[in-house]
DNA sequence: TTATAAAGTTAGATTAATCTAACAAATTTG
DNA sequence: CAAATTTGTTAGATTAATCTAACTTTATAA
């Protein structure tokens, strides 16, 4: 069983290799903050569990057991986030703190029920995709509303940006994530865009708006479900 | 700040000093599944954080900040297990561990959520009083339904034992937590009871379901809210 | 009331996670 | 390509939480 400590250093190694391939020494400490000898000393003891290939003077890299395990720490701070923003009210800005301490917690149970609370969910609030219980990142298919073609289906998935005057207008809208919106018109001009949803048959949006919306374009498969 | 483990040593003398008065180094020991000289060691420290008062050979106490502290992760404990039962719809066998690991979150929000969601709770569903925000333990007022006189009206707050079926039988009753009842009368022959409560104006109970559900006789501040 | 048992303490070792200082390998660059 | 810089490693120390072994104090009881 891995210490939070060692599930801190599995996720970091995870995050960097989805996000620059070669991982180095000095980019897991610096971004755990922690000294190089530190580092590599827990990455000398990470390979002996089996989860890190380690060779000295080599990039590092997950083993498949380092990929599963951190993949799932990753899901259920991703799951936590969403309970917390979704269940419990709380604000974007205030969940990741939390999360990162609920995300050592030791139950499938709790983030199974979670999930079924959210209605297993694909992506976090702000697109990034929430691993499956196999630990597989679906590869997230978000677009900006603002590259969707007029005439189109797009389901309103996640928020580039979530500051709490942007969520304020969001409500005052009517838009919330789920739903799903047809594109009418789109203004060469300014780059706004009329969509129309539920209950808002003709609701014209701000270009600057359209950026920070992240949609789905809607295929067979997904509007089937 | 206290460690996870420092938190353990606390909640255990808080419970020890609840049931027993004079608490000695080993039955911490004991209760904690340490050794006698880790207890030793541990209770130093405490006294160092101004936690524990500690004298050699002496029986150990909790400092006034220490108790405070102590009573806030029960309180934490006891608010995690009403709502994975209540919320996530555990079992109530199984919150025990989950709830062991979430104690030790570190966010006053989390658990105020909770308790809001609950509608501030006084007590765990096995009757437990629940900490207040300042430490104080409200002295719990539950009876058992049994020993409740006929025409008087009580509150359904707590179980003595919650095991699946008897949840189960409560459910088929339409009884929950939190129902007001009236007791209409007793039967001396088998200790069965009649009550009333919203949708059963006439429901019998046996004797054994009586004494297993706990009940708070309504004052007249309790019935104003 | 002293001998034995129980409870508590001290000393010293271990493991995990961290650090600084000193050194070595690899990479960059003049 | 050799010098300088960056990156990685080793050695050795520290703190928290744990242990066993040895010893002391307090309590029990013959």
């Amino acid at each position: 069983m891995a210490s939070p400590t060692e599930e801190n250093y599995l996720k970091a190694l995870f995050n960097l290799a989805n996000s620059q391939g070669e991982i180095t020494l000095s980019e897991l400490a610096s971004r755990l903050q922690v000294s190089l000898p530190t580092a590599n000393s827990m990455v000398k003891s990470l390979q002996k569990s089996q989860w890190v290939n380690y060779e000295k003077y080599k990039p590092l890299t997950l083993t498949a057991e380092g990929q599963l395990l951190a993949a799932s720490i990753i899901r259920k701070h991703r799951l936590t986030e969403l309970f917390l923003v979704h269940v419990m009210k709380f604000g974007w800005e205030e969940v990741h703190e939390v999360a990162e301490q609920i995300e050592h917690i030791h139950s499938p149970k709790f983030f199974e029920r979670m999930d079924e609370m959210l209605g297993h969910p694909a992506a976090d609030p702000h697109g990034s995709p929430i691993p499956g219980l196999d630990g597989k990142l679906q590869q997230q298919s978000y677009v900006p509303l603002s590259s969707v073609l007029p005439g189109q289906k797009v389901e309103l998935l996640a928020l580039s940006n979530s500051s709490a005057e942007f969520l304020e207008f969001l409500n005052s809208r009517g838009l919330s994530l789920g739903l799903t919106l047809t594109v009418i018109s789109t203004e060469r001009f300014d780059h706004s865009m009329v969509v129309s949803y539920t209950d808002h048959p003709r609701e014209a949006l701000s270009g600057k708006v359209c950026e920070r919306l992240l949609v789905c374009v809607q295929t067979a498969a997904s509007a089937a479900h």
